[in-house]
DNA sequence: ACCTGAACACCGTTCAAGT
DNA sequence: ACCTGAACACCGTTCAAGT
């Protein structure tokens, strides 16, 4: 009994997704991502790693989850400042989360859909900028423009909504979807109806995010 | 005979670093990274996973080898025009290489250690900022400023390159260094004299970036 | 309902043995 | 000098068996 009562203390908080993801990210902060194995998640947890199996479907589960706990953590300001300065406050509490986790840019970069907290994350972004007077095209190109600032997924992000307008009986789905991001759901919109193949130019936003950038360069040049 | 001829033939071509790093590309670019183990890779040169370890010293060696494969793939114009359509041309064709290969952003960002090939077009792009007029400072903030743009691994280049300058006997190597490289030479002097610790300030490089990019976007806001 | 032991198909890598 | 078979320590994952 004794022996059982310590068993029971040692894992006493039963075993879930929450804890599984929570503790997955501790290690990958401590050990580094490469350590990040079922095995090891297990060891840490105190159990089995055939026992993670009862809670997340695969690794590849893991890691988008963990993906979803490291973009939740981005603060976003209230709606109150100007564009500018909420855009600002945004991206400089993504830069701090990804220096907290210097491991997760990769591991983003390796998921192909976008989690419910990267939805929610850009839902937020594209809302500074619409309430900020920017046109849905103009916020699109911003968007790209802040490329990797804003994580470095942008592209995936919205070959994913293409599909989504794309898609036979999707329809309903994408109402919900309008629900919950109204303006991201605006911006999907006006990105596939314009190019014929229904998807956004990405060989344009690029040179549009570059000449912005040496654009800015040329003013500073001589500054400093 | 007949036979001996025909397994010469199959495997005419003998093994070597430069085969095995551009069979590696090769078969990351037609099965993607996930697909590229050392058995698999062996079997795609007709020979045992055991036999590539007389050409590389592990897959870590591999992974270094490829990314050095794929940036030396990038076309640096000779520097005739102005700097902006020098560094302009430079990273569209840094673009079309990566977008040749869509798994090396996430192998070079893997990398710890910069390859030759990347030293060679950090010292080409910073070239053409210090040819186009740039300061040393400004030069540095501007490679920040293009961030991921001009592949996103500026940081972890001259936190090296902090390394190289503090070593002790490690002055003869750095001059051999100026000699191949002297702009990038100039500019980690000039890093490692300024702060306090000898490091490149991130967080004021971060910013630097972002207020430019919202500076940028700011004036065109309501163009479009 | 949740956990586990044994097993399978894969990894990277070493080393002694082959030619 | 270059290649290989067998072996080792690791993976992710399945499944039948335990409680």
């Amino acid at each position: 009994m004794a022996t059982q009562a310590a068993a029971r203390t040692r894992s006493r908080t039963p075993l879930s997704k929450q804890r599984v993801l929570r503790a997955a990210v501790e290690l990958a902060d401590k050990s580094g991502i490469e350590s990040l194995s079922m095995r090891k998640l297990a060891q840490e947890l105190g159990v089995e790693a055939m026992s993670l199996y009862n809670h997340v479907r695969s690794k590849e589960d893991i890691l988008d989850g963990v993906v979803d706990v490291v973009i939740g953590e981005i603060a976003v300001p209230p709606k109150t400042s100007d564009w500018k300065t909420s855009l600002r406050q945004t991206l400089m509490s993504a830069r701090m989360v990804l220096v907290r986790h210097p491991w997760a840019p990769r591991v983003i970069e390796s998921r192909t859909n976008p989690s419910p907290a990267t939805f929610q994350y850009f839902e937020s972004v594209i809302g500074i900028l619409r309430a900020g007077g920017f046109s849905v095209d103009m916020t699109h190109h911003a968007l790209h423009v802040l490329g990797s600032r804003v994580l470095g997924f942008t592209q995936e992000l919205f070959k994913d909504s293409d599909e989504l307008t794309a898609g036979p009986a999707a329809a309903a789905m994408f109402a919900q979807l309008a629900d919950k991001f109204p303006y991201m759901t605006e911006m999907a919109m006006a990105v596939s109806h314009e190019g014929a193949l229904g998807g956004c130019d990405d060989d344009a936003e690029f040179e549009f995010a570059l000449d912005l950038i040496l654009d800015g360069l040329e003013n500073q040049r001589v500054a400093d």
